[in-house]
DNA sequence: AATGAATGAGAGTTCATTCAT
DNA sequence: CATGAATGAACTCTCATTCAT
């Protein structure tokens, strides 16, 4: 006798044990969203297979998440928005030059976003953008403006203290942040645009896109002078 | 959750009815299934958007492409791959440094492919090839293959004649694809990523990155001799 | 570019030379139909297959058949029903016993109809008259009523001439009938409900089952006297 | 042209909203299935409508079965395949003369399958087997395949033991399934090659055709002896 | 709180039939 | 007369979301 969904591509739950803690359950549904997400894009990703690598059904998802947009939402604030107003506070407190600052600040991001799952987000939003304007405006009010926010903090720091020219600082933020987009679509694209095996170290690359960067703000400087 | 249908534009065909256009109506639908592609995705455009959009019913659409990959893959021959003999050629009969074939070849990539619709399918695939492993692997050997060997024959040409540094051009070639690909993104995700408007030139990006590729194929070069 | 069905089965036309003659069109058409209907059923018959198979475009086919059910029907006719006034003229003229009638009528039945893709027509009726309630109508009237009609004269002649017993011939005509389905289920079902090949000889089944009758309706005679 | 769809009866699920009968869906969907399969046929069933009849909506349908052929299968599995093994052993157990087992054989076969429902399904792989390779082929496997297995195990052992000839058991198996073949047919195709009602009584029949085998296999035997 | 059976709008695709040429 | 491009209703199957248990 066929139960539901027997014949189908299987999904069944993960966690094996009773060991449930209510407190964890959306913890673990944001998970498991998280690597679905990044993996199949957001219109692809089934809300039940969602449910399934947390371990619990499918009811329970929507029971912590009124909707899978809600559930992305929760998932951007988990991995990126929510994280501002600690690296905020880092920032503030950052003592050294404001070049050391830029490039520990293009580091780090490599380190704790670059690197790690999250950035999939960005380049989920990049892909599906269009097709969820709410989502695309909810990514673009809670990551993008908070980071170009910081990112123009300490450009202008840099300016206010003569350290780098009196650019104008909103363009200059595309200069950090193009680099640091062009690696994540790397990292989660591979199969698509690259041939051959490990073309780019991200680590070099980063520092490499931050001298030039550098370079670019002092130069400007130095030419005006 | 309001499901992407959502939002879209109302379904109407635009022509007269029963309008008797053999001729014309393959290059039509192309046309029309390009930018819906490069709009919405390829998952979320419905075929008989696509239809609509040329001005002719769903059955029509059927008619002349046995189904939506299929579809897919003639607006990506039609866009893409079938310019490469054209392409190959051209530089074939390039005559000049490698340098000046190099900046040519990236000024014109952007003059012909990045700065149309048509890299709107380069920033597709990157997004939903993972979800359709057929158009991803079509795409591979019909644009990704053909480019790289493209380019890979400009590198070696500049190696050969002693003008670029014998590097690993194979590595090299990711150098000249990477802001390419950049570029792309950053026009076809506009409202995500960034919260001014056109923060970047793109002609000037890709001179700048051109100038920049050069001085390392060439530095790379001096720093050996 | 890619001609309307151009990836899909070909269908093209058999008649390479311009040799249509204008009154034979019909007669092409039926026989196409008649293949067609045969091998592939009614509802799964295209009938645009039919008009290629008559080296004709589909538009013609609709010019000399108002419809499928039409060109079914005529299909009908051409091979079966229309030719039951030359049979009931030629068992009307016939002389000798109604034992050795009805056992012309079983062999000649065998080979004009049940060897020939004709009996395939039975073969539809059967499996899809359910679906076409029109269609069975027709066939019932046009074919199944005129058989019996022969049939039944053919044994009221042997009861009336004291040769057969008085048996109730509305029954009597099945047994002469069922044998004959049978066989043309054979011919046309082989793949199906066959596991090694030509297990039955329809020549030979047809005289036994004739004999078999003849002694069932002479033995009920004798038995009776 | 009025399409089967045309004559079809209106499609309203008949039980209560959002009734929870996990345990007992899959049965009434075989049996509903069963109902319409044998009704219309495979390609003319659609599966709203098995749905429909079986009291739940479309997509719960394909909750319990994959697809409508897996649906095919699990009803032929349910009505004529499963229950071999069952057929098998009781043939094992049997005592008595082989004349008496074949006989037996075919009165209870007429009882269970061929006076039910499950045998449209036998009609059905007649009508429809071309036009659906896949279903024909598992067909084949699960029913033929076993049921001339089992019918030929009993040929051989009574001539074995020297009740029948010593005929070639492969040709002989059709002898045995002919009549009961053209009964299924019979009996599911009345409205088409029957003017009158029930001319034939098929256990009479059956019977009939019992002793007519039986006196084949066996005159067969003393014309050699 | 948790479950998972049930729903139903919607997507891709087919094909009898129409009608402009 | 003949053509074949065009139509659109109908079909199978999917999946976010609901709700009885």
């Amino acid at each position: 006798m066929p139960s539901p969904r027997f014949f189908k591509d299987k999904i069944c739950p993960v966690r094996a044990k009773r060991e449930r803690r209510k407190e964890a359950r959306p913890g673990e549904l944001l998970e498991a969203a998280l690597d679905l997400f990044v993996d199949k894009g957001f219109a692809a990703t089934r809300s039940e297979e969602v449910a399934a690598r947390a371990g619990v059904s499918k009811g329970t998802l929507f029971l912590y998440f009124p909707s899978k947009e809600e559930l992305f939402k929760a998932v951007v604030v988990e991995n990126l928005s929510g994280r501002f107003s600690e690296w905020n506070k880092e920032f503030e407190a950052f003592e050294g030059s404001t070049s050391e600052m830029l490039r520990y600040c293009m580091r780090i991001w490599w380190e704790r976003v670059g690197s790690t799952k999250a950035s999939g987000l960005t380049k989920l939003m990049l892909s599906e953008g269009r097709n969820f304007p709410e989502l695309a405006e909810f990514y673009r009010r809670e990551v993008v403006h908070p980071g170009h926010t910081l990112l123009r903090r300490i450009l202008r720091r840099g300016v206010d203290s003569g350290e780098f020219a009196p650019i104008d600082v909103d363009h200059a933020i595309y200069a950090v942040i193009a680099p640091m987009i062009f690696l994540m679509l790397w990292k989660h694209s591979n199969s698509v645009c690259v041939d051959s095996e490990s073309a780019i170290d991200p680590a070099t690359y980063i520092e490499l896109q931050a001298e030039l960067v550098l370079h670019g703000l002092q130069a400007a400087h130095k030419a005006k002078t």
